[in-house]
DNA sequence: GATGAATGAGTATTCATTCAT
DNA sequence: TATGAATGAATACTCATTCAT
């Protein structure tokens, strides 16, 4: 509860989730962690239960402040641009994915860690924060079309999908691609912009 | 060499393709994959030198095929329609994907499993499979583009890479739902109708 | 199942039960086992699930040839002479305890060592060979007393256990004095002898 | 020194065989400890050097009233009746043992651990407080023998160990039975009954 | 005196790999 | 070629002990 306990989580929180960046989750120890971390191996259980129980944490408290903001999106309707409340929401998700993307990755193919990870979720029903941005992106634009400011002839969710889609594959292949020593990324933006011109008129 | 030990080599090349499928990358151990392939864990090293090498035999030969097909994609300009060629395409994505979503999902994330996995590739300079289609399905656009068959007021790389996202984030996130024990997918075949709207005439 | 593997099997079982002896529960550690059988710590676990497994199947094969012997004394009842046939029975506590004493006493304090040892016994309703010879003693003495060779004016329930406590005792705080350093052992055969003049006639 | 210190002291002294007799010698732990005796880990090493230093003040502390007063049982004789001295004393072993059993038995396999204990004993020439009524026992019965009130046909150190044996081996296989979750209990007033008649003339 | 945070050696167990048969 | 037994380094986690406050 002391000012030391605090900062020595926020460097195992801050150790995890980069060495799990750095390593993947196969070679993300216990031991690795606390060398990052600058702090000894038992340190950690001082902290949280287990190994799993750390990540549950960073998972949680680091995509927590994001995922609020995505589901805040609706309020926007009516507000500024649709092309800069899309935006935005597009930059959202690239944070969310940027921070706990490995985790997202490893909780892909390993059940017992995804349970771990999406119990105790501060999402509603448990729900993992990756497909969190669709129902309230889908829900903005409806409400933007009721309002005329996007096309009527779309389907919401279909589009939402595509939308959502960009910034998603985007960020999970420059990821794959930089860790597999290539440069060249995609223009998400210009995809996204593509994609855009469908959505809202003219 | 003889075909008794080719049909050994193909059972574990299938074993370990299964049990990372189930287990995901970090769990899948040769006991396991050797139980699968019912064989005893020693017979492993007389076909492969470790079980990386397993790893990325089965990478390789397992989606050699399909991408052998995509990158013929260009070819098929002119042929058929637009639009069956495009789901032709998406489909292929799919397969690739289910096949080494788990071991994709490992390697964005770990460099040296990354390496191992995309050296020897068949793939031009030793690419990745999963950026593979990008390039074939923008030639292929600007092919139909240049017989009027999609609309020339649109960037191909732009659309290929917004074309691409829908079942690389469909497959992506559907699996993720699918570990964390969710049923409810998510409706690719719409997002999809929805993009190709802005691509195809009319 | 190859003789190799058995040989190494009661190499872990003696092992075991050596260091248990010679250290205590508390510091008999696989390694430690392991390397009193003259293995690799690892090969302990091809052979028995766990480390509790492995005292377990050391509690029962050690104790069971005995046990056997302690529970077929009734029949014993009309032959040879009373004394002879206790003092035997005396000579197999002692021959029990020797084996299984160090487990008995981690056992005595230790629900759940205690639970592991006693499952799958070999004994009646998952009974403990310490409590064992009680009963076949008492019935033993019983049989005897209908043949008149044992004073009909005792219970032998009671002289049962008087009978039995003195091997228990006398195994158990010699083995006590013996590790602390003393060398002193007690007179157990004089006690017997004490207690048996009660217990025939004359 | 204070009293609040002292008080401390009782307190961790109390922990400490509470804990040893719920969980046993190899799971107790300081933490354990601590937390029954409601301070923190760290406040241990302020009264006690070492974890074994605890368990031996424990051990000497624990015993000592009882032990002392067996060893005066001698001067008991010629009063009261030989039955009541002698359940009495029987009373005494039963209290040590509750106490301190669990750490006998830990220490009957472990040598350092009863070096530890039993060194800077109370008890004449370091002994260990479970052999110690044995011989106030023998001495008691022999001035009994010497006032008539005890069979002067009887060995008494033959007699001492069979009365003795009686209350150990009770205590001991109720404490095991005990923790192997049987109820059944042995009638040990019984059996010393039985034993008495021997003993005590008529 | 007391605390609670930190430590690091040690624990049971797993697992990729080797090797005798 | 195939096996299964053996290996030992590595892993997550525990715990007696230390130390700054």
């Amino acid at each position: 509860m002391g000012v030391r306990s605090d900062i020595t989580r926020q460097q195992l929180l801050d150790a995890a989730v980069t060495v799990l960046s750095e390593r993947g989750y196969a070679r993300t120890t216990t031991k690795e962690i606390a060398r990052a971390a600058g702090v000894s191996e038992g340190t950690i259980y001082r902290h949280f239960t287990s190994k799993q129980e750390l990540f549950r944490a960073a998972f949680t408290e680091r995509s927590v402040a994001d995922v609020q903001a995505i589901t805040g999106l609706p309020d926007l309707a009516g507000t500024g641009t649709v092309r800069g409340n899309l935006l935005l929401l597009i930059r959202m998700i690239e944070d969310v994915e940027a921070n706990v993307a490995p985790l997202h990755a490893a909780a892909s193919s390993d059940a017992e860690l995804a349970a771990a990870l999406f119990s105790e979720s501060p999402l509603a029903d448990g729900g993992n924060p990756i497909m969190t941005p669709l129902e309230p992106l889908a829900r903005y634009l409806a409400a933007e079309q009721a309002l005329g400011r996007v096309r009527g002839d779309i389907d919401v969710a279909h589009a939402a999908f595509a939308l959502f889609a960009i910034p998603f594959a985007g960020v999970t292949t420059n990821r794959l691609a930089r860790t597999a020593g290539k440069r060249n990324g995609v223009d998400m933006a210009g995809a996204l912009e593509f994609v855009l011109r469908s959505v809202v008129p003219e």
